[in-house]
DNA sequence: ATTCATCTTAGAATGTGTCTAAAGTATTGA
DNA sequence: TCAATACTTTAGACACATTCTAAGATGAAT
């Protein structure tokens, strides 16, 4: 059994997904609903690989993998490269940027009008800028 | 037979190392020569490899990875990170930021004072700014 | 020269991510 | 509703960058 809001949900996961341009299956429905039901989010492949695990969604790697991929390539999430060998992915995709805590691996947001950006170059010839990011590393105190 | 200039290169590799608190063996003399040497570079590990053996400095792959982390944690070189799952080495250590060409996986300089920062937000308790990275990632226009 | 700590190395191992090909599922059209 | 079709998922193999291990080599200090 399932409440009227969590079908609401479902419903509302399945239009998303659609007007991505993608199918509706089991698997993305319910990744996107752990992805996307809560507040934003920064969660690795592998993170999420386990939350579906512990959410009793019956999922593969490879898939969880593919799922990610086509959610960045359909603006439905950003990839975040703040650390070595792994990639993060984050379910807000408004303009903004980032803490990172290098000792323990965590991003954190930072609301895009709390940074300032009052200069950037011009792009160089036959190059156009896609997106700025900015990344404040930080150490514990 | 070597030139004077290049004896005294050797030389200020050499003390170069010891500043660091590195041994100066032959296989970090050698790579810090081809890093430091000219301009400013970015390269990745294989690359630094292909070059040494190109350069007839025989060096294991390994050697190559401990080397680069050692002058990362030395502070002569800074690790970039733009792609997933490869890390970039950049010789300028200066204060700088970078442009990401995607298509073609290559970095380029921006000059710190090509960039201004206005206003950034304060580190969360706890925690303090080690760096602040921008990368502007470039599309073929 | 001898000693000792440090360094290098080949090869194994790890970790993240991708590929393959076979079986499963959603959608379409009769 | 039922095939037919196209798209998805999956296990397991694979690829790649990087790190680890442990044994031999080298640099530094006496």
């Amino acid at each position: 059994m399932q409440t009227y809001s969590e079908a609401l949900e479902k419903t509302d996961t399945q239009v998303l997904l659609r007007d991505a341009g993608l199918r509706p299956t089991r698997q993305r429905i319910g990744l996107a609903h752990l992805l996307f039901a809560g507040d934003c989010r920064h969660v690795t492949a592998e993170d999420l690989f386990a939350e579906a695990n512990a959410a009793a969604l019956s999922v593969s790697l490879a898939t969880v993998y593919n799922t990610l991929r086509q959610f960045v390539d359909a603006g439905l999430l950003r990839e975040v490269l703040a650390e070595r060998g792994r990639a993060y992915f984050d379910t807000n995709i408004s303009d903004h940027h980032h803490f990172f805590h290098v000792a323990e691996g965590r991003l954190e947001d930072v609301p895009a009008d709390a940074v300032s950006i009052a200069k950037l170059p011009e792009a160089p010839a036959g190059a156009s800028v896609e997106r700025v990011d900015v990344i404040i590393r930080l150490n514990k105190a």
